[in-house]
This record gives C-alpha cells, sequence and structure tokens, in this order.
DNA sequence: TATACTTGCGAGCGATTACTCACTTTTATA
DNA sequence: TATAAAAGTGAGTAATCGCTCGCAAGTATA
C-alpha cells in the first residue's frame, strides 16, 4: 500500500457518504470507515485529525458537487421560469444519487457538536437561496412572476419546500421515487410564484 | 419516594422532551434523564424497557399534543382557506413552544433503528396530512382553491415546506422566531393553493 | 546508498453508556 | 397487621468507540 494521502482522503469520504447512505451516520464509525476502505482503524486518523473532520470534508465535498450541478440552471440563458423548473428537476436528480447528503444534513447530532460543520452547512444553503431569490426577482423584473412576494422569502420558502420533500424521502427511507416528485413539486411552486394567464 | 408509574412515567416522558430541546437528542442519556427527574439512573429502567421506548412514549406523546392542539381547526367551521391558515399558526405555535419535537423528529439515528418509532412517526404525519388534504378538497367544493391542483399531492407539499421551516429553525439552533414565520409562510401557500381574485 | 518523511498497523487506553442484579424501602391489599 | 407487589438504589458489567503510541514498511530525494 502506501498511497500518497490526498487519494486517501478522496476514499475516505467516499466512504464515509457511501456508508451513511447506507446505514445512517450514527453507523459511520472510524472502524466502518476504515473497512470500507480496506485499511486499519488508527490509519484513518493519518488523514484526518477527527471523526468530525471527516464528516466536514464529505459535506463539503458533496456540497461543492452539487453546486457544480446546478451552476448551469442559476445562471443559464433562457427565461427564469424554465430554469428554475430545470433547477428544481436537477437537484432533485442529484440529490436522489447522493443519499448520503440528506443523511449527514439532517443527523442532529453534528453541528450541535461541530462548528465547522454548522458553517459549511450555512454556507451552502446560503448560496443556494441566494441564487434563487436572483432568478425570482429576474422572473419578476421580466412580468413572469408575482410581483407581490418577496424575492428572498420566496426563495427561502422554496428551498424550504425542496428540503422538506427531501427530509421526508430521508425519514422514510428513501422508499419513493424523489426525482419523480420534481413535476408536483414543480406545480405547486409555479403556482405560488408565477403569475396566472 | 414510590411514585405510582404512570406518573414516573410522564416526568420521564417531559424530562426526556426538556433535554432533548435544549442538549438534542444524542445527550439525552438515561443518566441525563434521571438526573432531571430526580432518580437514579437504573430506575428509569423500571418504568421503559429500553431508552428507545422512551423516545417513542415521548413522540407519541407530543404527537397527540398536537393533534389535541389543532384539532379545532381541521374540523371547525368556516372557510377552508381561513382555517388552514389559522391551522399554521398554531401548528408553528405549538412546536415554536415544543422544541422537543423537531429535535427528536429530525435525528437520523431514531428511525433508522427503531421501527415501532418510525411507525409513531408515519402515523402522525399521515394523519397530518390526511387532515389538510380533506381540508383543501373543501376549499375546492367552496370555489375558493385551484381545481388544477391535486388534494392530495398538495396536502404533502404543505406539509413538506412546514417541516422545511421547521427543519431549518432546528438546524440553525431556533435562531429565529419560528411563529413569526407563519404570515409569509401562509403568503406562500395563498399564492400556490387560492383562487386569484 | 543514506536520510528523512509518509503511510501503515497492532495493541491498547480512557471514556461513555445502556442495561442488569441483588437488595432495601415504600405502598397497596387481604 | 401480615403479605405481596411496586418503586427505588448502589454497584457493577459488557460493549462500543474515538483516539494515541510505538514501531515497521514503503517512498522520495540527495
Amino acid at each position: 500500500m502506501g498511497k500518497p494521502s490526498e487519494q486517501r482522503k478522496r476514499e475516505i469520504i467516499d466512504a464515509t457518504l457511501d456508508l451513511a447512505a447506507s446505514l445512517g451516520v450514527k453507523k459511520v464509525t472510524t472502524q466502518a470507515i476504515a473497512d470500507h476502505v480496506g485499511i486499519a482503524q488508527p490509519t484513518v486518523f493519518r488523514h484526518f485529525k477527527t471523526r468530525d473532520a471527516i464528516f466536514v470534508a464529505a459535506i463539503s465535498s458533496i456540497g461543492e458537487g452539487l453546486f457544480r450541478n446546478l451552476a448551469a440552471f442559476f445562471s443559464g440563458i433562457g427565461p427564469a421560469d424554465e430554469r428554475l423548473h430545470q433547477l428544481v428537476q436537477a437537484q432533485l436528480r442529484f440529490i436522489s444519487q447522493n443519499r448520503g447528503l440528506p443523511r449527514l444534513l439532517f443527523s442532529d447530532r453534528l453541528h450541535l457538536e461541530s462548528p465547522l460543520l454548522k458553517q459549511a452547512v450555512q454556507k451552502i444553503m446560503n448560496g443556494y437561496t441566494q441564487q434563487v431569490s436572483r432568478m425570482i426577482r429576474e422572473g419578476q423584473a421580466a412580468g413572469l412572476m408575482r410581483q407581490s412576494l418577496d424575492a428572498d422569502e420566496s426563495a427561502w420558502l422554496v428551498a424550504a419546500l425542496i428540503q422538506g420533500v427531501v427530509m421526508r424521502w430521508s425519514i422514510f427511507d428513501f422508499d419513493f421515487d424523489l426525482a419523480a416528485e420534481a413535476e408536483p413539486l414543480w406545480g405547486f411552486i409555479a403556482a405560488a410564484l408565477l403569475v396566472d394567464g
């Protein structure tokens, strides 16, 4: 063996996400991670100082992946409503293929104990909400979306709505097709945001 | 001492909810519960067979409290939209005063390990969604709400929206006034559900 | 090849925690 | 009042888990 640390770090992060998705955060012990990677448990601590640091890295990694996946819709061309529709679709698709994200995000223990993780999560959420807010203002400027709604507040609620759906999916152990929820979800958001006719 | 078990059970459940609200689920050890109640730790097991059983009882208890609190709006008189508005207000008010509920609900470890708890949670959620769906159908029948939206799906999404807001509140450690979110939240729901004019 | 650094591991420590057990005290009942 | 059941406790157990330590093996560089 003796791989370079960067590579091992990736393996450890991937193992963490895999295990979180399939077993839940609690069972992602350093031993379980080590087994999954194929190294001894103390070796894990050669690459991360603490267990929490692994989770922070995992959350950051998957957060970046999400943003990379959605960036095209945040700032693409075309009408704001269509882009928002596609954003919702892409987001649910991404999350349905990265179950570790909700598992980490919705585990109480993490942010209660790790200020670092809390920061990482807040950064992702704020960035996301900001982008959606901008899209809504674009839609309002183009006369596509209701002027009566506050863009920031609405963006916040759209995010909450998606989170709520994802949370249910996670709580109920992924037992429905998340990506398929994109259409009714968009129907609801469209009814709330778009001007009629 | 030597109180009747029913009374102690209540005290243990209340202590569990208090501690979950203030410290997070992970720190609700049987020792912490015992200290909070003022009994020895082994005594806890006189009243509940396992720690999980305590959580199940706590969730059920608070779920019943929520339903009792909302029952008036589910089946009261008056237009469906006003009742739904009041329901949202009452719900956020109740949850803001019972922080143990989101803490228990959004902790991953519980439902992953306890099928019983999962059942209890599902029962609460399904009952809630059913009632909201009925209200929406009433609103549609009265010409107040859009016919184009599916009542069941919309009820599900309204529930998800509220859950999303509450989850954020919980994730961010209760650092904003949840009850105050009722108005913008209702503004969004109304825009989605109500016919215009 | 000599040197320094990185990666790896076996063994084990210290702390935590749900739960048990043997035994006492209190409460309810015949 | 005698008896049984319920409620309570101190002491302890077994298991888990994050993390450390000392040492070996591999790797890069001069």
